[in-house]
DNA sequence: CTCATCTATTATGTTTACAAATTAAAAATC
DNA sequence: GATTTTTAATTTGTAAACATAATAGATGAG
């Protein structure tokens, strides 16, 4: 397969919508609907949707079909689980050598979050979340961390967030836990950082659980 | 996709023999040649191929075609930290639940390890390596983390397998650090366990970066 | 009305065919 | 003899066609 073929446009738009939660959890991806809704040819598509069940963001049904994966609430607990091996993991190695830029950056994003917020762009505020934890894990330097990161089922979590109007009430918590994180790298207190993080990462599980 | 398909049965065989190093790093796969090898259609193994690049066991050329992975000794670097965050995560969750029965697995493994060098079957000894770092990350418990561990080494192990005859001098160092992190689990003295994982995969890298 | 059976429709599995691109080989030029 | 040009082959990209299996709807029996 072409990096610009057909079926790797596919097989990127699909992804998009899935992730953005314009295709929601469980929902059957057919074949034919999508070829005529993405203008290509059936093959592509089933090329795309077979790529996306490799990633794992896909699950094959009893009898055959693509579905989009849903998580369980036992699946949150373990993916919180993960997200605190991997993020943390990622801050010990980061946490030494971060550049006063690449501080600037985080409190940049942290700034957007605010404003976002503040202006009631909320899904915009989680886009803002989502990065500043991905752009800590980019800093640990590790490209390996950062795509398995990336692999890892972190960003449904986050999305279906986007779909409660419940965890709104938190956004000033979360800003303050996120310059508590800064302010804890920057003077070089791990300890201090990971607990922020942990207590974050609690607080998400517990109102993802909340939601039906 | 049906799990019974044609494709799949394709997709299962062709990443067993990647696995078990039959097809070797950056080979190309035609689909074609494939095709005819398994007694399927070209595009059963087009599919096959596709859901292996899902799960980056592939990459892309760049005039299209389908590649077997390969590390780069940056990349060998990467999976040590890598591993080092997952294992060692999986080690934290993991000591405080552990049962009797567990360490007694674990240790089977380590005689398994230990009967084989000594008997000179080092490709089954370095299965039981393999089997006993795995073997822990699934006592976590936790299954996400599992599947992550699954998804990002065994490319690495792989490799080290194919070059084997080199890294039998340190087998019984490999014995010995194996045993030192079951009693430091049992004794629930988590640092010493951590430091003894992070001496063998400090000299496992260094082996491999060895290899030319 | 309810359940079972049959039928039509839909969706997927599989193969084949052809077009486009890439690679390898042969021929021609300097 | 080396280097370009042309030609042939291989290989992949794309689409279409047919076969098989799953689903939903209609029909009929009880």
């Amino acid at each position: 397969m072409k990096v610009d073929s057909l079926a790797s446009k596919a097989f990127l738009e699909i992804r998009r919508k899935i992730l953005s939660s314009q295709v929601p959890p469980n929902t059957r991806l057919k074949e034919d609907e999508w070829a005529k809704k993405l203008g290509v040819s059936r093959m592509a598509v089933r090329e795309a949707l077979t790529r996306l069940l490799g990633e794992d963001m896909l699950v094959l049904g009893e009898k055959g079909g693509y579905y989009v994966k849903s998580l369980l609430p036992a699946e949150i607990h373990e993916i919180r689980e993960l997200r605190e091996v991997l993020e943390l993991g990622a801050m010990r190695l980061a946490y030494k050598k971060m550049t006063k830029d690449q501080f600037e950056k985080l409190e940049k994003i942290c700034d957007d979050y605010a404003a976002m917020i503040k202006n009631g762009y909320f899904n915009g505020a989680l886009e803002a979340d989502m990065k500043f934890h991905e752009t800590l894990v980019e800093y640990s330097g590790n490209k390996k961390l950062l795509q398995v990161y990336r692999s890892s089922h972190i960003p449904l979590f986050h999305q279906k967030l986007v779909k409660s109007q419940i965890g709104i009430d938190d956004n000033e918590q979360t800003d303050a836990e996120h310059r508590q994180i800064i302010k804890a790298l920057k003077e070089k207190k791990l300890e201090l950082a990971e607990s922020a993080m942990k207590k974050q990462f609690a607080r998400g599980e517990a109102t993802l659980l909340d939601i039906p």
